[in-house]
RNA sequence: GGAGAAGUGGCCGAGUCGGUUGAAGGCGCUCGCCUGCUAAGCGAGUAAGGGAGUGAAGCUUCCUUCGAGGGUUCGAAUCCCUCCUUCUCCGCCA
């Protein structure tokens, strides 16, 4: 959320910001709601003020009244006076309600306004109208040259035996994978091995959040209230299953100030993700990279406002490091304005080589929303002067750990269909390769 | 799921039969005094949000907020209703 004085003050920055997203927002209508509750509050706040000052005044005759009464003395002119002063804060009451009912809708409406608005690009940005002007911020590692015709990763996990599309289909549907034998252990080693790491080196604390939140979490970091149709409901309970564990993680500190000299604080979560991919209906139906439901190690950071940047790019790089360690060739992408997240000020997506689709793909996006998921989820912390500020949050993937199988299968293949695991693994999965043979 | 109890400021905790209680008291914290150091002591201060006044900082003033929402009333932390959460007991379950 933006903060509306931005808004009323500096209307044609926060326009610009809108047109470099290709965002089409009527800011008109948000400072007239905006004007039309100031003026509101003006006359319904002085309504109150003459009768908060009129109820007073029964209060002190009211306590006269106990006192005459304990000293014996007559009460009937009192109670009469107490009856007069009566009429002018019960009209009050009456004009006040009033005044409330038209407020409300005003603020109601203002409130529904600003929940749609995005975020401002950060100036770094590369403006620009969709993907095709996102920038390529760096290159890591080689692609791998195959003597041979390498294959996509859902033909080898076929052979290998270590994921069954065609029963998870019978189980739940189109987009939903059946990990199997050596094939779940890798999933459960990548996800142990990317804990591990941003616990043990890069100082994160561990967290294991509920998957299923209310609607007031998914309000606070943004999915809702625009992005319902990617996500599913349970329509009994209102409860959401999480599309990312950034849901959960970053509305631990909901409704809280943090004391002073508190942040940074740094959270590492597994949790499987769920997303109703709408929309996505023919696209990259085969394999891994789109489901329904896949496991993700997130990395959720709250900094104070004068830090987030850099550790945007400390956030960046320890996601990197993952890739890194599994020696996979990828890319770092700074997101165009036209493709910045609802969420973010700043995004870098990390994109892995995949062999299958001769491209990179995404695998972690990192991003600093500064303190636009703060101000929506009411996160605040106490600065040096101990005034209350938002802070910064950021997140980013470290990694997507189905994509992590899909790359790892297709980059370390071998000519035979086996698969060479990366080194960092070994002591997580306790095999060197993921052949034919270790089938049964 | 059933029965009972409770939800107050950063924390603990008091709020009488509704009336200067935005809220006693304590702890914590901040500043000052005192003091070889530390500790103790003394004094003052210490919620958040919004509106208006000023260009900002600061200050002044008004409004709102005692789990959430609604109701009664001139007036509610205090009374009534609904919901949420926590605790205890029972049931059920991994």
């Amino acid at each position: 959320m933006l903060d509306i004085r931005l808004i009323r003050e500096d209307g044609e920055s926060v326009r610009q910001a809108m047109a470099a997203r290709g965002a089409d927002i009527d800011l008109e209508a948000v400072m007239a709601a905006d004007t039309k509750r100031r003026e509101l509050l003006a006359v319904l706040e002085a309504k109150r003020a003459e009768r908060n000052s009129a109820s007073e005044a029964i209060g002190r005759i009211m306590r006269q009244v106990a006192q005459a009464k304990k000293a014996g003395e007559p009460v009937a002119d009192l109670l009469a006076a107490a009856e007069e002063a009566k009429v002018s804060p019960a009209r009050l009451g009456e004009e006040i309600a009033t005044l409330e009912g038209e407020v409300r809708p005003v603020e109601e409406k203002l409130r529904s306004l600003l929940l749609e608005i995005p975020n401002l690009p950060h100036s770094s940005v590369p403006r620009g109208r969709d993907e095709t002007d996102n920038q390529v911020v760096r290159v890591w590692g080689e692609r791998p040259a195959f003597d041979f015709q390498p294959r996509a990763h859902w033909e080898l996990a076929e052979d290998l035996d270590i994921i069954d599309f065609d029963r998870a289909a019978k189980i739940a549907g189109a987009r939903f994978a059946l990990y199997k034998g050596v094939g779940a252990r890798l999933e459960r080693a990548l996800i142990n091995f990317m804990l591990d790491t941003h616990t043990d080196i890069n100082g994160y604390t561990e967290v294991l959040p509920p998957v299923l939140v209310n609607e007031a979490s998914l309000t606070g970091t943004g999915q809702l209230p625009k992005f319902a149709d990617d996500l599913f409901k349970c329509a009994d309970d209102d409860l959401w299953l999480i599309p990312t564990a950034e849901v959960p993680v970053t509305n631990i500190h909901r409704d809280e100030i943090i004391d002073q000299g508190g942040l940074p604080f740094k959270y590492a979560a597994y949790t499987p993700c769920f997303r109703r991919e709408a929309g996505a209906h023919g696209r990259e139906t085969r394999g891994l990279i789109r489901q329904h439901q896949f496991n993700k190690v997130e990395l959720v950071k709250f900094v104070e406002p004068e830090s987030s940047y850099d550790e945007l790019e400390s956030l960046t790089a320890e996601a990197e490091g993952i890739l890194q360690a599994l020696g996979l060739h990828y890319r770092v992408i700074a997101l165009s304005t036209g493709d910045l997240g609802f969420s973010a000020a700043k995004t870098y997506d990390l994109e892995v080589w995949l062999p299958s689709y001769q491209d990179f793909k995404e695998i972690s996006s990192c991003s600093n929303f500064e303190d636009f998921q703060a101000r929506r989820a009411n996160i605040r912390y106490r600065d040096q002067s101990d005034k209350p500020r938002f802070v910064h949050t950021l997140n980013g993937s470290g990694l997507a750990i189905g994509r992590t199988v899909a790359a790892i299968m297709e980059n370390c293949q071998q000519p035979d269909g086996s698969i060479t695991i990366p080194e960092a693994l070994l002591d997580y999965l306790g095999v060197e390769s993921i052949s034919l043979k270790k089938r049964r």
